[in-house]
DNA sequence: CGGAGTAAAAGGCACTT
DNA sequence: AAGTGACTTTTACTCCG
């Protein structure tokens, strides 16, 4: 996920100049109000011109980078309440005043319930990134994703630990991430089937298109946990395509398919790993691998003992 | 024990009423 | 929004080497 500010373009809708490219997919987002501009209509290079270096890197503008897990974007001042501007001590009869202001400064900073809501969220966003061991690119997209549902009003009256649990989903789904449905409802508060309904909500409203789950992404993460070799892992990854051109992977589940591709490559490798450890690494029963394996190998014409 | 197979229950999805 | 039906996975069990 890319975040290009383009600061010579302002938004038609606030007036706000942080538009912000969304989700890869020639979408962009005002980060002020939210408003969803379509194509690419956008000049992504500086309003400024430089002639020379010197001039360039002075009128070049970097700070903190700007993050969208973070509640205010990490864009709030606060006031340091003992010291001023040059850093020295305040005198004892300013501190109480500049005390008032610091809690009236704080206040204001909250006082809208957007902001509260996305602290709540930013906060279980955090936690269940780090439980699931999501990168910070997937964490931001999901945060994105979950300020685009509150501006559509689509939190009001649900649960935020589960739109925040379907916006981490849904990050996990567009970049490929491992993930099932399941693992992210056990790592939340909220169950599965609530999961499910606010995933299709968000998928329905912020008119998101996904791409389909794929076998081949799982291959690696199960492999992993079944401490099979590299090898066995590029076998299984060639199965799944050849499985894929011959449509035997609509509507199977993902993870099944994978873990039956990594034991018949297992076997062909000479590898030795039991279903039982198979279906513990990928979350799924036994009966599923071998009803996944009997239909690859009659299908598929595959004989184990090669190599 | 690991693997193959089966019947019945349960789950998830598209589609209808 | 509940109901239906085709399809997949799970549960629980048996049999084999």
């Amino acid at each position: 996920m890319s975040q290009k500010l383009s600061a010579s373009v302002r938004c038609p809708e606030c007036g706000g100049s942080h538009i912000v490219e969304d989700l890869d997919i020639g979408e962009f987002v005002c980060s002020k109000c939210g408003l969803v501009i379509k194509g690419s209509m956008l000049d992504r290079g500086p309003e400024w011109r430089a002639f020379t270096p010197e001039e360039k890197q002075a009128k070049r503008r970097v700070g903190a980078p700007s993050s969208y897990s973070r509640y205010d974007k990490g864009l709030s001042t606060t006031i340091d309440v003992n010291r001023d501007a040059y850093g020295r001590p305040l005198p004892q009869k300013m501190r109480r005043q500049m005390w008032r202001l610091r809690k009236w400064h704080i206040r204001s900073k909250m006082h809208l319930s957007t902001s509260r809501n996305l602290m709540h969220a930013m906060t279980e966003l955090e936690r269940l990134a780090e439980k699931l061991h999501i990168s910070s690119s997937a964490q931001e997209m999901a945060a994105i994703v979950y300020r685009k549902a509150l501006n559509q009003d689509l939190v009001r009256g649900r649960c935020i630990a589960a739109i925040v649990a379907a916006a981490l989903y849904a990050a996990c789904r567009f970049t490929k991430i491992p993930r099932t449905l399941k693992e992210v409802a056990e790592a939340s508060i909220r169950d599965k089937g609530e999961l499910a309904r606010c995933y299709r909500l968000l998928i329905r409203k912020l008119d998101i298109q996904m791409p389909p789950d794929d076998p081949l992404d799982y291959v690696s993460k199960i492999a992993k946990k079944a401490w099979l070799s590299g090898e066995t892992e590029s076998t299984a990854l060639q199965i799944i395509r050849e499985a894929r051109r011959k449509r035997l992977t609509m509507g199977k589940d993902p993870s099944g398919l994978a873990a039956a591709a990594l034991y018949i490559a297992s076997q062909s490798n000479n590898e030795r790993v039991t279903q039982g450890d198979l279906s513990q690494a990928a979350d799924v029963t036994q009966v599923t691998i071998r009803n996944r394996k009997k239909e690859l190998l009659q299908e598929l014409e595959l004989d184990i003992q090669n190599r």
